[in-house]
DNA sequence: TTGAAAGCGCTAACAT
DNA sequence: ATGTTAGCGCTTTCAA
């Protein structure tokens, strides 16, 4: 096998149709399992396959195909510590459940709204879909998208029923967990959201699930309030509980209460509505809600594949999240 | 040309040429600016396929090529926090790199010493090169690509001349840096150097960086001690300086410190020899060695593409790397 | 300087 | 059930 991989030669359909005396086309059949082929001949041309390691050279494939068997996955150049770690969990389950299906996943990195490199990408074939990650509002990305009718789908929310995606009930579990944490308050106890970049289509639905939460709660605007910036407030410690968009938010705000002698868990409750190492390793850690970001991008993979592959797939997959409970709500 | 893409028939080489009343070779050497050709010629049909919005079609030039205009970029299934930044800095690099000079990167994520995944993209001729990051000991991806001589590079140190590295003179710099924060110290100062897991190759490099800079510094082994676990040293606070191999390590001594009522900065310098933004966020602040994983990968990037098309290159490849004084070393 | 033709390795319609 | 043939879109000799 060695050097056949570099040599100008390799073992391909043709020299397994010459060596069994079959046309390439028997073989291909054989070895893709359509069309009428007798038990026999595909025995024969597995083995000879095999023991000569034969491996289809799927460039070839592709051009034949009119298919690239390659998906592109999109992430921002630039981004926080919380988002790499999602990215790099995003990016293995879709590497893992494309590999499975015969794909390849290549990336593509976009800084915000130049969408130069992902046209590139497109325009020169080298995918045959778009998986898109962490959307901005306009994303310029889904326009262009949308405009060369090229496949692609979401990963996260975003907002347009008309955009195949995979999310995460963003809205229905800060709503639920917003409520859980509510039970540890009393009936007269104020609440904080404070909320990250709203550009990031995410953060609204996560300042929607907290309305939702606090409606359902009974609790009315008098006794919570919605901030971007908790620095920004006057009042640090007249909060009884602080919800955080996101576990980088989250720290930022903790870290204010620490200079302010405000402890956490027990003068204030603090909570993050994305979950991370950071926080739970934190002292005291902090719960928060936990999105498993590789089941993510596997399902994108999966959908991704059933869509270029014709099979029926639903317009929106859901991937369940969980709340880990932890000692910065007094838990 | 939206659906250009979508549809069955794109626009090709070959339109050009029946448009222009020429053969489809002619078109294929005016573009690539290969042969003789005239002027004239090399206008029209430029002004032609510009006209037309003419994309090539990269899946049969490889397959003419005999090569995919793919590099694999090899990663971790599983990484701590920082080493994710790293790969994600060292793609953002790599794609960037790679996009310019016309390649792109493929993923292949591996867990540990399992080949399979990297074996796949090969012999299934998805890339016409392997990008390898933070190498394990007698790392099978390594022994895999040798012995199938597949062009292949390695990100990081990898101690064996033979292969071709882009890296970052990690040795040399943990020696200086080491001194750098010795300099502090009085004459009968006691220093402990903690360092991660030694199957990391990194790692070899950095105790050998500290020793070389306890050496040099004229101080003997009386005075200093390595050990790879803290907590397992009963000598809590009996050190003057810590060093630590990489901002993980360094943060689990920090709290153990904390926990022990040593304050960093005051009754004990610490510094690590790899940086992240959770040592500068850190309260001290804690000074490190930071390396510029972008400019790795897009060295790493670049590097391969001499190699691909038959250029000269050097075997090795160095990137500075800058030391971020902060507090923890009173500075 | 340009054209003709073969080939890259595989798929698929059509024929046998 | 198997073979024949014609592509897929580009590169690359070899002729002209």
């Amino acid at each position: 096998m060695s050097n056949r991989l570099r040599s100008s030669r390799a073992f391909t359909m043709n020299d397994i149709a010459d060596e069994l005396k079959l046309s390439k086309s028997t073989v291909s059949r054989a070895l893709s399992g359509y069309g009428r082929i007798s038990e026999e001949t595909v025995r024969r041309v597995k083995k000879c396959a095999e023991s000569h390691g034969f491996r289809p050279n799927l460039v070839a494939k592709a051009l034949a195909g009119k298919k690239t068997l390659n998906i592109a996955a999109v992430m921002p150049l630039e981004a926080t510590v919380t988002q790499m770690m999602f990215y790099h969990e995003c990016l293995s389950g879709m590497v893992r459940a494309a590999s499975k299906l015969g794909y390849s996943i290549l990336v593509c990195m976009t800084d915000g709204n130049d969408t130069a490199s992902l046209e590139d990408i497109v325009y020169n074939r080298k995918v045959d879909a778009v998986i898109l990650t962490q959307l901005k509002q306009d994303d310029k990305n889904v326009d262009f998208l949308q405009k060369a009718s090229f496949p692609f789908i979401v990963i996260g929310s975003c907002n347009n029923n008309e955009i195949i995606q995979v999310d995460s009930k963003m809205r229905e579990s800060c709503c639920n967990f917003t409520k859980r944490c509510v039970q540890k308050l009393t009936n007269d106890s104020k609440i904080l959201f404070v909320c990250g970049n709203l550009d990031v289509v995410a953060n609204k639905n996560r300042i929607e699930g907290f309305m939702a939460g606090m409606k359902e709660c009974g609790i009315n605007s008098s006794r919570y309030s919605v901030c971007t910036d908790f620095l920004d407030t006057e009042e640090i410690c007249s909060w009884d509980l602080i919800l955080c968009s996101d576990d980088v938010v989250c720290l930022k705000v903790i870290d204010t209460l620490k200079k302010n002698s405000i402890e956490v868990g027990k003068d204030v409750l603090v909570a993050s509505f994305h979950d991370s190492i950071l926080l739970e390793m934190n002292n005291p850690p902090v719960s928060a809600i936990h999105v498993d970001a590789f089941k993510l991008g596997e399902s994108a993979a999966g959908l991704t594949f059933a869509i270029l592959s014709g099979k029926e797939y639903e317009a929106t997959t859901y991937v369940d999240c969980s709340f880990n409970m932890r000692a910065s709500t007094g838990d």
